[in-house]
RNA sequence: CUGCUCGUUU
């Protein structure tokens, strides 16, 4: 069953639901029964690519099948709930487990507490996670990051640091999601000079940097006309064992495009193919916009045909 | 074996 599920979960995580119900069907057939986990994971499918319609299709069918929804079966409806902005219905789902005897987790509360950040009810998110240690339940570090994330970008910084030092207060230490968070937010605002000198910090506190770390960083060197930096840094960390993802050769490309290089660009979507990385929209729009504006409108064109002719739908 | 927080284009 663990195995079925492993396979079940990479099909839904790739959006094939079809063909993870398919094996839900040939589990049943070799006489492995699917568990709670088995629907936990179709049902995190759904909800993360916004069915939740289906999802909650799933949940009704799991009940009446006589297995027991749980926390993460809750847990990602809620979230699934919230990242679509339905936050009264991810409230209902949340005293729904409540009614049927399950205990909210840290998670749970955190899901919601990330959904009104996102709406910018920082009083509403600030609100559950009171509920959450009235209900006796600790703020985790992902509480944290979520509430200084918003802070942060809504530049509030005193409160986002009194956040920290209360956090580390109560013995936890920022890790690389907060470094991320906070070297993110200076290159967001162009900061270039406080975003490496937290880099430097967290170099020091034994953080590993992440392929997120990277993309903010060439980010900002790319805004900041510094693209040689930017591409340097790309390939340094590269050499060293980073494997670069989408999002971070889309950082690259966009970086190459807005500063007027379009053969170092179209070079780097080569490197990609190279690299077994599969392109995408983002990809795409990035250098077909970074054509037009140089006038290669032929050239565009032809990406545009390219696109289409792997699949990606154009917007 | 499954759920929450950070990065790219418009």
């Amino acid at each position: 069953t663990h195995t079925f599920n492993i396979m079940i979960n990479v099909l839904c995580k790739e959006g094939k639901f079809k063909k993870a119900m398919e094996f839900v069907g040939v589990m049943e057939i070799s006489g492995f029964k699917p568990n709670v986990v088995t629907y936990n994971t179709i049902i995190n499918g759904y909800c993360s690519k916004g069915k939740i319609e289906n999802a909650r299709r799933i949940f009704g069918e799991m009940k009446v099948r006589g297995i027991y929804p749980d926390s993460y079966t809750y847990g990602s409806i809620i979230n699934g709930l919230c990242k679509e902005g339905r936050l009264d219905e991810g409230v209902e789902f949340l005293d729904k487990m409540v009614e049927n005897g399950l205990v909210p987790t840290a998670v749970n509360f955190n899901a919601l507490i990330d959904g009104f950040c996102n709406k910018g009810d920082l009083e509403k998110a600030f609100g559950y996670r009171d509920e959450m240690v009235k209900r006796g339940v600790a703020p985790t570090l992902s509480t944290y990051n979520v509430l200084i994330h918003s802070l942060f970008m809504e530049g509030k910084d005193g409160t986002a640091d009194s956040l920290i030092k209360e956090m580390e207060g109560k013995g936890m230490k920022k890790d690389d999601v907060t470094y991320n968070i906070l070297i993110n937010g200076y290159c967001q605002s162009g900061n270039v000079k406080k975003a490496f000198e937290l880099l430097d910090e967290m170099l020091v506190e034994g953080i590993q940097p992440t392929r997120v770390t990277y993309t903010s960083l060439i980010y900002v060197l790319s805004k900041s006309r510094r693209m040689k930096e930017a591409a340097d840094l790309f390939e340094k960390v590269t050499r060293n064992g980073v494997t670069p993802d989408l999002v971070m050769f889309n950082a690259l490309i966009n970086g190459h495009c807005v500063n007027g290089n379009m053969e170092q660009a179209l070079s780097v979507l080569k490197e990609m193919g190279r690299r077994k990385v599969r392109p995408d929209e983002v990809t795409y729009n990035t250098l077909m916009q970074g054509l037009c504006r140089d006038g290669k409108v032929e050239e565009a064109r032809r990406l545009l045909d390219e696109m289409k002719e792997k699949g990606i739908s154009p917007d």
